[in-house]
RNA sequence: GGGCCAUUAGCUCAAUGGUAGAGCUUCCGACUCUUAAUCGGGAGGUUACAGGUUCGAGUCCUGUAUGGCCUACCA
């Protein structure tokens, strides 16, 4: 093998004595791999190579077999198992496509090249020169005539059968993850697509990207405890952001006419399956519209979506046939809990006779003090359940919903609607509240709230009642986890499997 | 926050309260078409951590750490 020279020589910044500190010292297997890589530096060799100029990937190769067939190739990837049979042998090179042979003979590379491909470790990055055929056993291999050493790796990969299943290495160390478990891979690149597929179609609608602050004076537009942290030039608190809300609200006052932003945002609660401190939201705006046209955007985003990553608007989510072909059902909230529960609006007319209903139905709500609360618990036990297939729920109460337009009928109802799939919310949209006289009184309503003991209500935010009282044309707002949208195109059950890097506690 | 479970070699996993084992990896040797290559021989352990019970603890008890599942919270 034809190692490229070292140009450093042998002094370079990681020195096996350096390396050889703290736990690799204790670990027979790293201390072989730090003596070869010592060995290689003391004949002039550089183990962390250069650039390498690559012809052909994997996938390319085997794809356009048999054209491919006794073509020139550079490849390059990592070694991931190595058959030794004495003069000839056989590897295995993974690079971002997949997965290709490696055929190596000493007839083709002479004794000492094909001795140091003998050396190699499972795990090394090599550049490998050579001419394609196809094996006696049929698979499309890589002959090479030169290989070249770009990265030595000190640590042995988990074990390549089995991958890696301890959990709580799959999230602390990723990248074994991703390198062991192709399905995770997988996984990932459809979220890129899937972000992609969202972005087209809100472009190709005419809608623009923003961005907006995420250190913000007021954590405002959702109900969620924010991260605080300080500013030390302007010595004061700063929050991450819970919600884009209301920085888009004020672009549509500012003239624009169809804004979004993917982007990430905090909040300051538990974890769980289905729950990440911080997560990525899409929301949009659109001027002169009403939440009606947001139903129609959501159902035409999630099939051409769906269409586009996976080639089909059905989905299989956890044994369950799921069909996002547009429409999808509608139901008010109303009918949605007469439907399921058994109750009316009117069974839960004040905080405390709700309580009573709610108890008297078996539903413990003793840390819920008010009736929307009351509400929002018989409505999780007993209706959520039920919604499988998309649907969307409409005409939410206005106490919980302190940014949507009142309905006209009903002064006790708004606008809204969320999308429920598979038992949970897709999304939540709303024609926008651009009253500000009415916005000003549901601030000071969840002010109450938050006196009441819900630490989650709004916080009041003055400026932007002030931006709405210089005029928002009527709008139409939506937000989409992009996690969870992820998750149920991805078919997973875990919002750890499309989050890269999870928060956890340090070990 | 509560309950249950898990933690043993680099990785995947075994081990009635009685000498800590296997496979993969790794090292040495053989082998010029293998693909979980094969064959022979080695090395590799503070059984997560700290205590306790016991003649004797990977195993039983208590606590701690990390993770998983359920639950709660997240309207």
């Amino acid at each position: 093998m034809a190692f490229s020279t070292d140009p450093a020589g042998s002094s370079g910044p990681e020195s096996p004595a350096r390396l050889q500190d703290a736990e690799h010292e204790a670990n027979q297997l790293v201390q072989i791999r730090l003596n070869k890589t010592a060995a290689l530096r003391a004949r002039g060799v550089d183990p962390f190579g250069r650039r390498f100029e690559r012809t052909n990937t994997a996938r390319q190769i085997i794809q356009e077999y048999p054209a491919s067939e006794q073509e020139q190739v550079k490849i390059a990837g990592r070694l991931m198992s190595q058959r030794v049979h004495g003069k000839a042998s056989f590897a295995d090179l993974r690079d971002s496509s997949g997965r290709i042979q490696v055929y190596a003979r000493v007839d083709d590379l002479g004794t000492d090249a094909y001795q140091d491909f003998v050396d190699l470790d499972v795990g090394d990055i090599v550049g490998v020169t050579g001419r394609v055929f196809k094996s006696r056993r049929g698979e499309i291999t890589v002959a090479a005539t030169e290989v070249l050493l770009l990265t030595k790796s000190l640590r042995p990969l988990p074990e390549k059968w089995h991958g890696l299943r301890d959990v709580d290495l799959r999230y602390r160390q990723r990248y074994l993850d991703l390198l062991v478990n192709p399905e995770v891979r997988e996984t990932f690149e459809k979220r890129s697509a899937i972000i992609t597929a969202v972005r087209a179609f809100l472009n190709q609608r005419g809608f623009c990207e923003v961005e907006t602050p995420v250190l913000q004076t007021l954590a405002g537009g959702g109900h969620a405890r924010p991260f605080t942290t300080h500013h030390n030039a302007l010595d004061m608190d700063l929050y991450l952001r819970i919600a884009l809300e209301l920085f888009h609200k004020r672009l549509i006052i500012g003239g624009f006419d169809k804004v979004y932003e993917i982007g990430r945002v905090f909040r300051n609660e538990g974890i769980s399956t289905k729950h990440n401190p911080e997560f990525t939201m899409l929301e949009l705006y659109q001027a002169f519209a009403d939440y009606t046209d947001m139903m129609e955007l959501v159902e035409s985003m999630f099939s051409t979506v769906a269409r586009q990553v996976l080639g089909t608007m059905v989905l299989n989510y956890q044994g369950k046939v799921i069909d996002l072909t547009p429409p999808w059902a509608r139901m008010t909230m109303m009918e949605a809990l007469d439907k399921y529960s058994g109750l009316g609006w009117d069974s839960l007319p004040d905080d405390d006779t709700s309580r009573r209903v709610a108890g008297s139905l078996g539903i413990d709500v003793s840390d819920k003090p008010t009736a929307g609360m009351v509400l929002d618990r018989i409505w999780s036990d007993l209706v959520e359940p039920h919604l499988v297939g998309p649907v969307f729920i409409t005409d939410y109460p206005v106490e919980i919903s302190p940014l949507a337009k009142r309905h006209d009928d009903n002064p006790k109802l708004t606008y809204r609607f969320e999308a429920f799939i598979n038992g949970f919310e897709a999304c939540n949209a709303f024609s926008e509240l651009n009253d500000p006289l009415d916005q000003r009184q549901r601030f000071v309503e969840q002010t109450r709230e938050k006196a009441k003991g819900n630490d989650e209500a709004h916080v009041f935010d003055d400026d932007y009642v002030l931006a709405l009282e210089y005029g928002m044309p009527p709008t139409g707002g939506l937000g989409v986890g992009i996690d969870r949208l992820v998750m149920l195109l991805t078919n997973t059950a875990s919002l750890r499997d499309v989050i890269l890097f999870p928060v956890l506690r340090p070990k």
